[in-house]
RNA sequence: GGCCCUAUCGUCUAACGGUUAGGACGUAAGCUUUUCAAGCUUAAAAUCGGGGUUCGAUUCCCCGUAGGGUCACCA
């Protein structure tokens, strides 16, 4: 067969709309397919509809693609390649595979009164799908189906099988709704005497409802997931998890490793429901990759984007990001957690000393006195600790004996809430070592004024 | 409606004729814990229905049923 030929496989989609989350799996697929054999991979932009294409769409899918870093090798645009175009319809038109058709146009202005048709044998067309096996049509039920409004403006079927000629695509990757399409296809293939690409259509993205995933479903644009603080790679290790399987109870992969892995013959049939459950723990997973300070600087950046989002002049420094990213790192699972913190207040207390409830610090049955009395305790101790010694380890063990003795909730919760103001937080220990000596000996000294008061 | 595709826990999926039908997300419980998370352990949870084929069907075939796609001078 035509096993040594390169692999080539493209990615095509029409500039009508933003790159949604579907059409970046199908490119995912080819690009994943592509590199895997060592192939080209190949962006097609299809704007040969002039009136619903645009620019604005074309740069939104490329830079799509961009943040995930889907790299292509070779970039088309339809609207450039009319000539091209033209020379098969004009083949297809002597060969009598095609002929000028008069229309009724029903008085509709957009229609033109000649088209372009294609001359439909009438036969029965089997292909042998990667992913579905042999599919067979009676393309007699197709009629004689339109393949250009004139000799210069030819449509997407015709584009579409001239292309992957002429680019040397050998694998057609793209979902599921297009199986109907592929016999039209191939007819002009045959009729033209082009050599068949292998195909495989792969299955839809579902929204809970198990209808097509669209606008009204939320999130559906792949720059969505962007703006939420979603890593490209976790973005990319989801999509290929739905509707394909590496054979193995791997989850977590690279993008190397999904290349490594990657196999069309792995992939699903029916169509998958995007879970943002699920993506959202794939990202967790993959934030544990980040470096510290890569962490910190992402949360430097979407903190500061807030606080200007909310019309704030308010900004946090490096050092101020570094507290939240020792504090929280462990509850992020999206970046986008963060601005709910913030709205609710739950990271003031991080950049300024909080104010204290009195009712609050005081651990349930406990009183005022013995408060008093513990916090007492804990900043003595504390006193005795250098600016150097006050770490995690050192500050546990300077009062653990202590608040085991009285009762931890007794002590520890009146430590934690001195520092925090918060019913909710990290744990003490972590917070005096965060904060340092100085921040953490003065907001123990407040509670015991305001106690005292 | 015609044509085509699909069908395993709520969800994503494994099992390519023989398993106590496995894993993950989510859910629940327990442990841990000053709180909230995290972590660990455990539990509940599925082969759409009916016929075949076979010693034996999740797996192969047929018929239903359900869901989806497509039927443009869009792609």
């Amino acid at each position: 067969m035509e096993n040594n030929k390169q692999v080539v496989t493209r990615f095509a989609p029409s500039p009508t709309g933003s790159l949604h989350i579907g059409g970046s799996r199908t490119a995912l697929f080819n690009y994943l397919y592509a590199r895997k054999h060592n192939g080209r991979f190949i962006l097609r932009i299809e704007d040969t509809d002039k009136a619903r294409s645009s620019t604005a769409f074309e740069s939104e899918i490329i830079k799509a693609m961009e943040w995930l870093s889907l790299k292509y090798d070779e970039m088309y645009r339809q609207s450039e390649r009319e000539e091209i175009y033209k020379k098969y319809i004009e083949i297809l038109l002597k060969n009598d595979n095609a002929y000028i058709s008069k229309e009724d146009t029903g008085g509709d202005e957009n229609k033109r009164s000649e088209v372009i048709r294609f001359k439909n044998p009438n036969e029965k067309v089997t292909f042998d799908d990667l992913i579905r096996g042999e599919v067979t049509f009676d393309t007699s039920d197709l009629g004689d189906f339109i393949i250009a409004r004139s000799i210069d403006e030819p449509l997407y079927h015709l584009t579409v099988v001239v292309d992957d000629k002429e680019m040397g695509v050998t694998h057609v990757i793209r979902a599921e709704e297009h199986i109907s399409n592929t016999p039209r296809q191939l007819l002009i293939i045959r009729a033209l005497g082009f050599e068949e690409p292998k195909y495989a259509h792969i299955p839809l993205i579902l929204a809970p409802d198990k209808s097509k995933l669209s606008k009204r479903h939320g999130a559906v644009s792949t720059l969505d997931y962007r703006d939420k603080g979603y890593l490209p790679d976790a973005v990319i290790n989801y999509l290929a998890l739905l509707g394909w399987n590496p054979g193995t109870e791997q989850e977590i992969f690279s993008k190397q490793e999904l290349i490594e892995f990657f196999s069309i013959s792995q992939v699903q049939k029916g169509g998958a429901i995007f879970s943002e459950e699920k993506l959202s723990w794939i990202n967790k997973a993959h934030l544990k990759n980040l470096s510290k300070i890569e962490l910190r600087d992402q949360i430097q950046k979407r903190i500061n984007a807030n606080y200007k989002a909310l019309g704030k002049t308010t900004e946090i420094d490096e050092s101020q990001a570094e507290m939240v990213r020792d504090l929280f790192s462990e509850r992020i699972s999206v970046f986008c957690d963060i601005d709910e913190w913030q709205k609710n207040g739950e990271l003031d207390f991080i950049f300024n000393d909080p104010n204290i409830s009195k009712e609050e610090i005081v651990w349930k049955d406990s009183t005022i006195e013995s408060t008093i009395l513990h916090l007492n305790f804990i900043e003595e101790k504390l006193n005795n600790l250098s600016e150097s010694e006050f770490k995690y380890e050192r500050i546990k063990s300077a009062i653990w004996e202590y608040a085991d003795e009285k009762g931890r909730g007794e002590v520890l919760w009146p430590f934690r809430f001195a520092l925090s103001g918060q019913k909710k937080s990290p744990d003490p220990f972590s917070l005096a070592e965060v904060f340092g000596r100085d921040t953490t000996l003065k907001r123990v000294k407040n509670a015991v004024i305001l106690l005292t008061k």
